[in-house]
RNA sequence: GGGCGGGUAGCUCAGUUGGUUAGAGCACAUGUUUUACACACAUGAGGUCGCAGGUUCGAGCCCUGUCCCGCCCA
């Protein structure tokens, strides 16, 4: 038999694992539509991936989001559905464009420079490069995806479903261009989403200044504002229609500071009458709130900045000028003209990239944008109807109150990564052609004169077809027949309305079905003082470091099990280190069964006659079995995780395993037993814990089935052992069996002694070598205890010479210390430990808490509880009562011969 | 302003349809190299479950109010 080493090794074995399961073809769907004995009728269990950045690095998302979608495609490929999980990138349209363009700059280049086309071909360059560092970390992560599937936003097949996607919203008339207010990023010179602005509270200024009134030079509005560089593009002045101080200025004219146009003084509720001086200045061209009472009052709608955020023709003298610069350089001239009033220091928004952090100029620009009411309708049925369940549940109301409030999507972006939105327009007769193969011809008129719109589309335009585009969508493949819907979107809460709302949502507008079945929100992972990790805070943790420390399945086993469905959790090295030492746990105790098997006779002569430890572990295990079912199907799985590491550890490993070696001891049938109830028991906890743990079990169980087959083909497991524990059975529960909770009961008597037993000897400092002699007074129990009396002698190392077991005893034996529990007296010999008026306070100590217990348990069965309660509940409470009265009586005896 | 989540041991967190003595890991204390494991074993200490009411025979869990922290949306 082979030696194992004796700790865990995971860097001899995750490759080398990761590569055999993959050449072996484990991660493809078992009944895959295109072999021939295909059988539609089976029900496939499908994830598609929440596509990486191509060109990322892993972080802890990935390793989240990787960890969870395995461990619930593992579990549902053990429990022999046909199992599909689809990877692949998206082509992340700014950061990659970013990341190149920053190459680039180090080059002294940029990519006007070298032009659209050449830019294209460096990205890609760009892309091939790096494109395959997520993919192959996440398979580091132990990832069993089917890597023959795997798709890129861009890549052919996407690029014709995107263009598909766009036509046909094109011909239903939901999509359109024109201008409108939008988040324009100056850095980038393109249009951003909402969703990827963040408002953060900054330290700014309020800077009150006058309006004065064009007939009347003396008099003045004042206003406030925390941007004066907008005042060149004021259009009008806003009061409250109640507000007695303005009432009198409504619908007269006053004058733009430094340019003195005229502009009016309107009314209207949106003015709050306590903030400022309780007037508004109007920038409808340059405020998203201001571009709402523009649209109302039908302003004017001046643009005082291009796209680089520099002042425009509009802005008169300050042409030319950076808007930082300019807010300087007006509130100077301000100043000096006499309209200043006063500047207060003012906390307020401030619209940040998330990427980044430039601040996003509102601005009116032209962009294509989707009507999103229709869509956003049927996305809200879907999951008011139940078609879609949201785990945790309460994010179905966050989605709700998104979709209802939905502004039109804007899909244009000024970039030139991604897919180029396919309308082209005639230079002849400026009619537009949208295509999906490329025109060479104008629709309308025939002229050959035509050029393609120069935007592409959001990367989310893409990603949004993602769960059916990777399956062949458009085509009508039998991959998307059988495959989809899919079952599982599994992703960050954060992520909700980037992805997930929008995969809805065109799931159902191309496919008239929705794209998955479940929708699973993980949290996010802060760092060890639930602090948001960032590269500033420097508190980031590298989950490829980690694993480099750890071992794979130690940070697996960490985010799958320390976190709670839709919560954020908190990381950190040591509890990565405390699973570290679990999957060595595993590893010790799965060397010891299979050490054991040495020992074992080939067969067993007789029929079992099972232990009390034997039936405990096994009435335990099949516990454990249904309570991880309820789990999983719960979508518990940290819970199921906590689960199965308590029995292993604290049932298994501490008591069982030390059980077994007195077991083996006794050699024959019983030795045989043993041997065959450990390996049944870990065989079944690997299966439990391998879509936790895949490495140290699958590495663990291929010794372990090595080690039984050459022993002996009764060690095999029900349904013969499969060709690796991957694709092993998951295991299932026995019908609830009328013995099991006697069994265990009377487990926990033995485990009550043992731990007394031990108790007394720490606290009396005897050392674990000394072996004491003991009397033990088991009353009813005198069966079990006879029984058990080895296995109790082992754990709590009593002197077998010198031990008694007895129902009843006339005489307390002498010099002894006495313990009782579960009504069993204990006595041990301990000769030179014993000191008299100790013991007296001791037992006294014990009596009393026994007393108070017996004092609470009966007030409390002399209330309305005793005929309000369950019975069983009841009877339960009576049972104890009548445990600790029995021990109290004996400690009582104990006294009284004492003193 | 609206919505959501959290507040449980020194720290980070679990806690099932409410069942009557609230758990884990880490950290701490003491002891042990007992042939699977010191990445271990044994034993122990540590909590009025944010606060105030209420429902109930019974509340960490349900209801109301309140304070603090965080997130999302506007």
């Amino acid at each position: 038999m082979k030696e194992l080493a004796k700790a865990y090794e995971f860097k001899d074995v995750e490759q080398k694992l990761y590569d055999w399961w993959e050449k072996s073809g484990y991660f493809s769907p078992s009944n895959d539509p295109k072999s021939p004995d295909f059988d539609p009728n089976k029900k496939p269990y499908v994830i598609s991936i929440p596509p990486p950045n191509v060109t990322g690095g892993l972080h802890l998302g990935h390793a989240m989001f990787v960890a969870m979608e395995d461990l619930m495609i593992r579990y549902h490929r053990m429990k022999g559905e046909p199992t599909l999980w689809v990877p692949g990138t998206d082509h992340a349209g700014i950061a990659t464009q970013l990341q190149v363009e920053k190459k680039l700059a180090e080059q002294g280049r940029k990519r006007e420079d070298i032009g659209r086309d050449a830019f294209e071909k460096e990205v890609w360059d760009w892309k091939d490069e790096f494109g395959g560092q997520i993919t192959r970390q996440i398979r580091r992560l132990g990832a069993s995806c089917d890597w023959n599937r795997e798709r890129f936003t861009l890549d052919e097949g996407l690029s014709k479903a995107v263009r598909e996607a766009f036509v046909r919203l094109y011909e239903k008339g939901l999509i359109y261009r024109g201008p409108r207010m939008t988040n324009w990023s100056p850095g980038l010179k393109t249009a951003v989403s909402d969703l990827e602005v963040e408002y953060v509270e900054e330290q700014g200024l309020l800077y009150y200044f006058k309006y004065r009134l064009a007939d009347d030079p003396n008099d003045f509005i004042p206003v406030a504002t925390t941007r004066p560089e907008t005042i060149l593009g004021d259009t009008a002045v806003a009061v409250h229609p109640d507000d007695d101080r303005y009432q009198k200025y409504i619908g007269k004219k006053v004058l733009v500071p430094i340019l003195n146009r005229s502009i009016p003084v309107i009314a209207d509720e949106y003015v709050d009458r306590e903030f400022g001086t309780g007037s508004l200045k109007i920038t409808p061209a340059h405020d998203p709130n201001d571009y709402e009472i523009g649209l109302r009052h039908n302003l004017e709608f001046i643009s005082i900045l291009d796209k680089n955020a520099v002042v425009n023709e509009n802005g008169g003298p300050y042409q030319g000028l950076d808007r930082f610069v300019c807010r300087k350089k007006i509130w100077a001239d301000m100043k000096d003209a006499g309209l200043v009033i006063e500047e207060q220091p003012h906390i307020h928004q401030v619209p940040r990239s998330q990427r980044g952090g430039e601040i996003i100029e509102p601005m009116i620009t032209t962009q294509w944008y989707v009507r999103m009411e229709s869509l956003a309708r049927k996305g809200l049925e879907a999951v008011q109807e139940g078609k879609i369940t949201i785990i945790p549940e309460r994010f179905s109301k966050v989605y709700f109150n998104w979709l209802e409030n939905i502004q039109d999507w804007c899909i244009s972006r000024q970039l030139w990564w991604g897919h180029r939105i396919p309308v082209w327009y005639c230079d002849q007769c400026n009619e537009l052609t949208v295509s999906r193969t490329d025109p060479t011809e104008c629709s309308h008129c025939g002229n050959h004169n035509i050029h393609q719109e120069t935007d592409v589309l959001d990367t989310w335009f893409s990603s949004g077809l993602w769960p059916f585009s990777t399956l062949g969508w458009p085509e009508q493949t039998r991959d998307l027949q059988y495959f989809y819907p899919t079952t599982m979107m599994e992703t960050g809460y954060d992520i909700l309305f980037f992805w997930v709302a929008r995969m809805i949502m065109m799931g159902i507008e191309f496919t008239g079905q929705v794209p998955f079945k479940y929708v699973y929100l993980h949290g996010l992972i802060r760092d060890e003082n639930s602090v948001k990790m960032s590269k500033t805070k420097g508190n980031v943790i590298d989950p490829l470091t980690v694993m480099d420390e750890m071992g794979t399945d130690a940070l697996r086993f960490t985010v799958l099990v320390g976190s709670t469905p839709g919560n954020d959790m908190s990381l950190s090295i040591k509890k990565v280190e405390a699973n570290r030492n679990f999957a060595n746990k595993i590893w010790n105790a799965g060397r010891y069964v299979i050490g054991s098997l040495e020992k074992s006779p080939e067969i067993a002569v007789g029929a079992p006659n099972w232990t009390l430890a034997d039936s405990w572990i096994w009435a335990r295990c099949q516990q454990l079995i249904r309570e991880v079912d309820r789990l999983f199907t719960n979508h518990q799985y940290g819970e199921a995780g906590r689960q199965i590491y308590d029995f292993f550890w604290s049932e298994f490993a501490d008591w069982y395993l030390e059980i077994s070696k007195n077991q083996i001891k006794e050699g024959g049938d019983r030795a045989f037993y043993t041997i065959q109830t450990l390996v049944r028991i870990l065989d079944i906890c690997m299966r439990l814990l391998h879509p936790f743990t895949p490495f140290v079990t699958e590495e663990l169980w291929g010794h372990l089935k090595t080690a039984c087959k050459e022993k002996s083909d009764l060690l095999t497991p029900k349904n013969g052992w499969a060709d690796a524990l991957m694709i092993a059975k998951w295991p299932e529960a026995q019908e609830i069996e009328v013995w099991e909770d006697e069994k265990i009961k009377s487990f926990s008597i033995i485990q009550d002694i043992v731990r007394g037993i031990r108790n007394v000897r720490t606290e009396k400092k005897i050392p674990p070598s000394k072996k004491i002699p003991a009397v033990i007074v088991a009353s009813d129990k005198i069966q079990i205890i006879k029984e058990q009396i080895s296995t109790i002698s082992t754990l709590s190392a009593l002197e077998p010479n010198k031990l008694k077991v007895v129902d009843y005893l006339e005489e307390k034996p002498a010099d002894t210390t006495t313990l009782v529990t579960s009504g069993i007296e204990i006595y041990l010999t301990l000769s030179e430990f014993v000191d008299n008026q100790a013991e007296i306070t001791r037992l006294n100590k014990e009596f009393q808490e026994l007393n108070n217990q017996i004092d609470r348990l009966e007030k409390l069965l002399s209330s309305s509880f005793s005929e309000k309660a369950p019975v069983q509940v009841v009877e339960k409470e009576k049972e104890k009562l009548m445990n600790f009265k029995n021990s109290a009586e004996k400690i009582k005896a104990q006294l009284d011969m004492l003193e």
